[in-house]
DNA sequence: ACCTGAACACCGTTCAAGT
DNA sequence: ACCTGAACACCGTTCAAGT
């Protein structure tokens, strides 16, 4: 059996993994370098070998979280070539439920706990890459009629905001249970996407 | 003079107060309860005898900022009182302005700082009646016939959802420099809010 | 190159004690 | 009733030292 060199034959991974496990089970407050170094079954000064700070360690997570979405949206995009439509109103659905599913990871990726998101380039890179999907998305449906003429950018901004806001509101707690006892998320994100579509 | 009696006249205002500065001059990140008692000139601990701990002082400053956010739509809603698509429009404006001239509160309003608001009656209070005036335009749009017919409270959430997400997409820095430079954050979220509007 | 342990400056929170 | 100061358990970060 291979002798365990210092600890780990990838610490940085078993790292980001330990985060991802702590956000998820404790929430962005509960996300703390000494725990994740615990976790992964090393000393507290560790990390820093591998992560210039913890705004570096929430970087990559974030950047994670990105890579998932970015995938779901792909998804949702391919099983619908050849109908704009539903690649809008699938990549919607695919949006609410990435965020339901990974709610502190879509908070970390959203809320602005990540101050210098400028200094992480990969985290720059594939944020940039999921909103170009969303315009993607957004100007095969203009040619189809779906969505109004109008800069596929600026578009892509009002198509995401709305779906984010809802989601946004949804997650915090600010949409009353009168409303949710109705209806579900994503009824209400699809409702208000089609305020949009004509 | 009148003698000090012990401190102050009303510490826990000048609690508030002081934090307020600190998060409008540090962010989320910089908001310290240790350093709110410095600034107000007492000790660390006796923020205690005004406030359960921290998340009680992040509440009641989340509940003064949702206090004039809705004083701000008010203004608009009254200013146009015969004119439903003037409160609408001038009500997403005051929205959007509120954020941008208060975006660290504004963060900490929305994004999930405050964990628990189900124990803060008066943050509930405040932000079901910001709903509520959300509902009452879009209730009178529907009438005028400046937004579809639907359930009113679930097109509140998708009219609000709509400019909340354009602003937190623009505040997190997700909307790249390319859209900014075109066209400001009003501009952006009037055009979003257009879509909606017949 | 990768990791440990002690150290420092900071937190949130509690509690006995003072006026 | 309102505030202080010491105390405790926790952080993030640094740095000399070990393999």
């Amino acid at each position: 059996m291979a002798p365990k060199k210092y600890h780990h034959g990838d610490l940085k991974n078993a790292l980001i993994k330990a985060g991802i496990k702590i956000l998820s089970k404790e929430g962005i407050g509960g996300l703390t370098l000494r725990k994740v170094a615990r976790l992964a079954g090393v000393s507290h000064s560790a990390p820093y070998a591998h992560f210039a700070d913890k705004q570096a360690l929430i970087a990559t997570i974030s950047t994670e979280g990105f890579k998932r979405l970015h995938a779901a949206l792909d998804s949702a995009v391919e099983a619908n070539a050849d109908d704009p439509k539903r690649q809008l109103t699938e990549g919607a659905r695919a949006y609410v439920q990435f965020a339901m599913n990974n709610a502190d990871a879509f908070q970390i990726m959203f809320s602005g706990v990540l101050e210098k998101e400028r200094d992480y380039p990969s985290f720059v890179e594939i944020s940039h890459k999921t909103f170009e999907r969303v315009v993607d998305i957004v100007r095969a449906c203009q040619e189809a009629g779906v969505l109004r003429p109008a800069p596929p950018e600026i578009m892509a901004v009002a198509v995401w905001g709305q779906l984010h806001g809802v989601v946004s509101l949804v997650l915090e707690g600010q949409v009353s249970g009168k409303v949710l006892d109705h209806c579900d998320i994503q009824e209400i994100a699809h409702f208000a996407l089609g305020q949009m579509m004509s």
